[in-house]
DNA sequence: CTTGAGTTTGACCAGTTGGTCAAATCCGGT
DNA sequence: ACCGGATTTGACCAACTGGTCAAACTCAAG
């Protein structure tokens, strides 16, 4: 392991090889499913090579987890109290959308974790998360009492958002066999446009 | 291996304590996750012993999945061409719903093998479920073009319907950790309805 | 070109895992 | 009580897995 010196080119160039071989293997087969071998093979390295830089098998997920969460969350960070509640929610969900479209892997990632009980990542979930949906529920609700928007369960309206967008990305295969040639991603944003403009447009 | 005579008890009870504690490893942890020991143990069985009923790990796999897959689809076969529109797709959402409630376990061992691309689930994808997806997606284009349900994408608002009553079994862990102590299947019901009604209930 | 830190590797290890096998035990019908 | 098939088990194996280590190699700065 390089000591705490500043990093040097080669750490630089190998620590994101081995970031981006870990999210393609781990978001495939699932935290236990995947083997070191792989993820080495898959970033260019060798075994005891890639363990020069992590020390562990755990040690790659969770610096993969910290770094991802925050681009993760960040769609739901931008929603803004100040802008106008239906366009803003709208907005919300096409950016969340758009996410699962160009980062499924990232999806995947979470949603293994998460299916399994999220043991790596519980404590990020109360805190971080918790805080955030707690600030934007709040905000959500505010709207609502104001009759900007049609009321409802703001915690239950975020998780559908998640639920709906994500479901393209996690169960892509299942999405894209039953849709037969038509990419879904082509109708799915006037799809959940429509949807939440029913939803939630005040009368 | 037992022969193909007629099942004795023990052969009955036994191949179901282990597709049971099948269910309960394999939904905790994936396929490749699991243990052939966990689930023996799981199931008061010592490995050989299992082995002596099943011949592989992933023979109790696909058992299980073919046993499960059609109970899974029972609520959307129950969809009723000749019944009213609104009220049949509210009732079918309110039975997938109450599915992600009673057998949550089920829902996460699904969830599993499609995230990680349905390598043992993609034949029947492709046939069994493509063909009922397509027979009742039929079913409502009708009730849309016939003006008996607001005008949507058929395919897409299943996939919403999965999508949305799953999240709930699926991501158990996240949803009541950010719910706190209340627990979200006692405001679930109400919020699904509603969300349905708004976006089904014609002009 | 030397030097020393940074980097890479082959050989290796212990624990786990899916699966086998022959021998032992159990059980229901006669 | 006895028999033959059904059931169960302990011992075992080969493959795989995460991880270690000392030795070798590379590279940039002086």
């Amino acid at each position: 392991m390089p000591k705490d010196r500043p990093a040097t080119r080669i750490q630089k160039k190998n620590r994101a090889a081995i970031l981006e071989a870990a999210l393609e293997v781990f978001s495939a087969h699932g935290f236990r499913g995947a083997t070191v071998d792989q993820i080495a093979s898959e970033a260019g390295l060798s075994k005891p090579n890639l363990l020069y830089y992590f020390p562990s098998k755990e040690a790659i997920f969770t610096a993969l987890l910290s770094e991802l969460l925050d681009t993760w969350l960040d769609p739901l960070r931008a929603l803004d109290p100040e802008g106008d509640p239906l366009e803003e929610m709208l907005a919300y969900v096409q950016r969340k959308l758009q996410m699962s479209q160009d980062f499924p892997r990232e999806s995947r990632l979470f949603a293994n974790e998460i299916v399994q009980g999220a043991p790596r990542m519980l404590e990020a979930l109360s805190t971080d998360l918790k805080d955030l949906v707690e600030e934007k529920a709040a905000v959500i609700e505010g709207w609502m009492t104001a009759g900007r928007l049609k009321p409802s369960h703001p915690k239950h309206l975020i998780f559908s958002i998640w639920s709906l967008t994500q479901h393209y990305a996690d169960f892509d295969v299942q999405v894209r066999t039953l849709m037969g040639s038509e990419d879904p991603f082509d109708a799915a944003p006037d799809f959940l446009d429509t949807f939440y403009r029913r939803m939630l447009t005040p009368a």
